[in-house]
RNA sequence: AGAGUCGGCCAAGCAGUCGCUGUGCGCGCAAGUGCAUGGAGGAAAGUCCGGGCUCCAUCGGGCAAGGUGCCAGGUAACGCCUGGGGGGCGUGAGCCCACGGAAAGUGCAACAGAAAGAUACCGCCUAAGCGCCGCGCAAGCGGUGCCGGUAAGGGUGAAAUGGUGCGGUAAGAGCGCACCGCGCGGGUGGUAACACCCUCGGCAUGGCAAACCCCACCUGGAGCAAGACCAAAUAGGGAAGCGGACAGUCGCAAGGCUGUCACAUGUGGCCCACAUGGGCUUCCGGGUAGGUCGCUAGAGGUGCGUGGCGACACGCAUCCCAGAGGAAUGACUGCUCUUGACAGAACCCGGCUUAACGGCCGACUCCCUUC
């Protein structure tokens, strides 16, 4: 059970669907590539604040969110972008 | 003004919007929701020490293992802090130091060097002893060699057997003397570390104990995934109750066993049929998932007073200041400046160490100029 995947530069999804009537995120940072905790804790604020925004439109799935090592040092304004973008891929792709 | 030392504090700011989370109050059966209010650090880090707390063990003592190491004090405790002593660095304010024992034992010392505990490479000397040569009647003198003496000088090294000077000697040497250093003993001051003074010893006892070791003191183990409570489903354990009909068989009987029907489950659209099964119901305790507590009011902060050189202690007043759980404390927009470092609580404290843009305040030192 892999789910079906999707990514760019700075993120990976896969989604499940699950048994609630909403969605759930969940969230994957590595240590080994994002360093500090500070670093880390700032890639999961913004994909959950964004996860957060956009959950009225996705179905309920489980959602794995991993940052990839592009991300690291990226401008707040893209990686929101990027996950903007996979959201919307998600939705329609269901 | 410049250079510097020590101590304390801050860690971009403001406004609006959208969120996350703790608490209080209101509404609601509840899920929730409205309002108010709180929400990372000086290191939250490394997890290197010390304690609280929890469980296990524990009469007491010893061994092992590990740690600490000038003295006195502070503390819940410490490897921390304060004050003092000693040594070193700096013109100075100040800073740095594992700083007990090497005349108990074992061991080690790269390279260089002759030698790193008893050592003669170069050098110096030829007094004693034994030769040879010359001179001399002889005693002896001179030269030279052996045997030897010598740690003053050179050279090597992190380190070479106290330093300087005078005497002394064949040349030298604490061999003798003076001063300095060192050590035994005594005295004085100091709680003590230690300092000062006197006498004596000619100097023995080279260095390394963050090498083993010796001496003194300290240490039971594991950790909040500690631990406590509530508690499904499934399987297994225990107890009680129920367990149809017929036939055969064992038994005096109660009852057991076997077969068929019935029953349950599966295949099948359904009946028949076929396959599988030996129980079913209720209760109990252990325990897993899950949940709740532990979880933040404390060796607590601030102010004042008293004692103390100080670390700190005591008293009074006042304040409540994160508590998450895949893990909150953020995002967006705008403005300002000096463009913002290191970095994220996870049971709680006291330290140490490490990381790091900068800014502010106070005390002090050096140097230059001016009055």
């Amino acid at each position: 059970m892999q789910g079906r995947r999707f990514s760019d530069t700075y993120f990976s999804m896969s989604a499940l669907p699950n048994q609630e009537s909403h969605a759930r995120l969940g969230l994957a940072i590595a240590t080994k590539t994002f360093g500090s905790a500070v670093a880390r804790n700032h890639i999961k604020r913004i994909a959950r604040e964004s996860f957060r925004l956009n959950q009225h439109v996705l179905p309920p799935l489980d959602i794995m969110v991993a940052a990839r090592a592009g991300a690291r040092g990226i401008a707040p304004k893209i990686l929101r972008a990027s996950l903007d973008e996979l959201w919307h891929t998600l939705a329609k792709r269901r």
